[in-house]
DNA sequence: CAAGACACGTGAGGC
DNA sequence: TGCCTCACGTGTCTT
């Protein structure tokens, strides 16, 4: 049931084969610990010597300890359907893939969840300095040379009050995307008032509070978004 | 080195006890798959029937298959030291152990940014509905019977513009903060024009940009942080 | 007794 | 040499 020691008989071991006398009182001497003193202390009329010999006892050494192993790699699944010195091994290997797999799929939607709390931090990083201010915190290299493709999915701009627009728009997940967007409303002397960004599936969804010194309100917002479809499809220098 | 198997000599097996003739030719008939025919196909003169005994090919099996698990054991764990029988399991165990702390870990991270996250979607659906204007699509209880221990650990009031304002607070990580925070702004008649929620370690940052029709911007300022302190500490009735 | 699983004793081979 | 690891054959015990 649980992998009991034999402890059996052994009719087979090192002169049990010359001489067959003794089929009794055979159950300890190597149990213990190792090569104790001979318990029959017979008179060796013809030199029996019960002393186990070293690599009989080392060999048992060897086996428990790799039993124990066993039992110790078991007490660490869980799920353990037969204590089947195979089914353990068995159930070893499918516990660690499952680990694996689980751990895949933890890591993933981990870096999704960092992602956008990342940028979250980003504009966070903004207000920190001042709580009204754009602050250029980042140096940002104005003229970046790679081109990084921004989808703009969505993009919407609407005035409210005399100086202040909200501009959401959604974009495919990119870093770049939000670096670029802060460098237009920079080089557009904006000031950023509040931003929020939820992560949904695969998407950004950006929603930016605005003012500007810029009166005109339709002006902006075509500048606004002009600077954004520029961004999104730079193919026209 | 690699466990090869030992195809060594056999001059203890079923019959070499009885005649040692054979001691040469002795190499397969159990390396194949199981009881072949009879290689030698003596015209049995004393009934020397080299069939293996059943038990002796099924116990090969029984070794053969227990080694192949632990073959593949060893090709699931990475960072595999010696090709040892018992360090293989060890090397498992270690495994094991590692990959359920990190899991640990990676959880208690994953919960930790979902929670903010959470938070985050709360201001979104408020947004959502309409862009600029509160919306009560929860409805919240007014008369909240239970009261929750809000720790506001900072609270900051600022005007900004003529009806604007901006609250910047910080308080501990609970949910129903933030129901209750609705709550005092719905009371008040106030608008959240948006919303920015940020975790630190335990801690959770809030920075509302609200407007209201209440033209004395100092009157609205003592109200916020009044209703805030009520919810604060809700000793006073 | 089958069939399956263990522990044991034992010889071979590798450092 | 000697230690260590292994595979093997074998007997016993539990299904």
């Amino acid at each position: 049931m649980d992998l009991t020691e034999g402890e059996g008989e052994y009719n087979n071991y090192w002169e049990t084969r010359t001489f067959l006398e003794a089929e009794v009182l055979r159950s300890s001497w190597i149990t213990g610990e190792a090569s104790s003193q001979c318990y029959f202390s017979s008179s060796s009329i013809v030199a029996t010597s019960p002393t186990p010999p070293k690599y009989l006892v080392t060999e048992k050494n060897r086996r428990e300890k790799l039993k124990e192993k066993l039992y110790a790699l078991r007490s660490v699944v869980p799920n353990i359907t037969k204590m089947d010195k195979a089914s353990i091994i068995k159930d070893a290997i499918n516990y660690i893939q499952q680990l694996q797999e689980q751990e895949k799929m933890l890591q993933s939607e981990i870096s999704e969840l960092e992602m956008s709390h990342e940028l979250a931090d980003i504009f966070y990083d903004m207000e920190q300095d001042d709580v009204l201010q754009t602050s250029p915190s980042r140096p940002l290299d104005p003229g970046s040379p790679f081109i990084p493709s921004i989808e703009v999915l969505e993009l919407k701009v609407l005035a409210v009050g005399n100086k202040n627009f909200v501009i959401s728009f959604t974009c495919n997940k990119k870093r770049d995307a939000l670096i670029k967007m802060c460098e237009v409303f920079e080089s557009l002397n904006l000031k950023i008032i509040t931003a929020n960004i939820i992560s949904s599936s695969e998407s950004l969804s950006h929603t930016l509070f605005i003012e500007t010194d810029e009166l005109d309100g339709s002006r902006v917002k075509e500048q606004i978004e002009a600077a954004i479809a520029e961004i999104d499809a730079p193919r026209n220098p």
